[in-house]
DNA sequence: CAAAAAGATTGACAATAGTCAATAAATCAC
DNA sequence: GTGATTTATTGACTATTGTCAATCTTTTTG
């Protein structure tokens, strides 16, 4: 098994040697070039992907060709477009890897397995689950609530990794403001 | 077992006489009046509530009164202040019942009894997780990617009701507008 | 039913954010 | 390293939305 994915299991879940290996089995090495794509707005999401390195952005495309980024997934997170992997229908979204990343890739198949077979996996998973809920109640709430500058701040404080690792187009398409916007909250303060 | 809670578990649970009297009893009958607060803002959420009869809105207010409802839930379904309850931390939003309302209530500490005694019922606890959160992206999603219009029609098609029932200025903080400017996109189409 | 409260609409104006376009800076790929 | 491409910044203008205020309508409650 990944020692990435190891650590992130360790204080979750206390796995037999047999319940590792398979779990190790499940989850297949994939090596991905900058701005690579993993899923095809219009196709179905099959994966869920464990960053081990890089990034993964879930993101939008209008027909004017605008892009909207839905979430970022960073090292040591699991994600996925994730409506459509759910409910197996057609994704809104594309997945691409903004830098070069290596990630695990976890079928609905076997993670069906794995929520069945392992012992306190549904619950680990349930428990993540509930916490990446918690995080798009409060991107909701930051979005009902407040003006890009209030967004752009608190986006500084909870998540500056998103603000230095990627470009400016991407960071404002996920406050859901014009790049030109961004660019002036930055110089303003 | 109140009849509606029946009918909510009815295809994804088989309960057995001794499980459907453990959940009977774990659910506790409460009546509010309209606009009666269920939960205040600073106070631990302690509950999840399943509507019966009415709805429940959770909402924020600010240091200058101005309301924004992140949720509303409606009958049969389930919800609460979740980051408050999952967490154990005080609450950003309130609770209120804009409806004279029935529900029944479930603490934290007969939730996890529930998930740990009743089997399928962390299965189904999950899944309706899933959906929560799927509705949520797309709550972002539509946030990020439409104007104040476009986000009106979509919530006139995808949850009539919330307009119908609820006054102009719930809708309008719910979508994240001020209520004047709700008002224009009524009487302009 | 009537008075009072709450909610909805409209107008005038201000502020925020978006668009288009030009230029500058940074980064990539060979 | 250097040309090419992408990304970032800035300006001018526009569009959208918010705020404040006044009025009108509906709903609630005694």
């Amino acid at each position: 098994m990944h020692p990435a994915l190891k650590q992130h299991l360790e204080d979750k879940l206390i796995l037999s040697p047999e319940h590792e290996r398979l779990i190790a089995n499940c989850f297949k090495t994939r090596f991905t070039k900058r701005n690579e794509i993993l899923v095809e707005k219009g196709s179905i999401a099959k994966h869920l992907y464990f960053v081990v390195k890089g990034c993964l952005r879930v993101f939008l495309t209008d027909d004017e060709g605008n892009e909207s980024t839905r979430f970022l997934i960073f090292e040591g997170r699991m994600g996925t477009a994730f409506p459509s992997f759910i409910l197996k229908e057609p994704s809104v979204a594309s997945i691409q890897s903004p830098e070069p990343s290596e990630l695990l890739v976890l079928s609905y198949a076997d993670r069906d397995l794995l929520l069945k077979e392992i012992p306190g996996f549904e619950t680990m998973y349930r428990t993540g689950l509930e916490l990446d809920y918690i995080a798009s109640i409060q991107r909701i709430e930051s979005l009902i609530t407040m003006d890009s500058k209030a967004r752009y701040n608190i986006l500084m404080q909870t998540q500056p990794e998103i603000i230095k690792r990627l470009p400016n187009k991407i960071v404002a398409d996920y406050l859901g403001i014009s790049q030109e916007t961004l660019s002036r909250l930055k110089s303003k303060k």
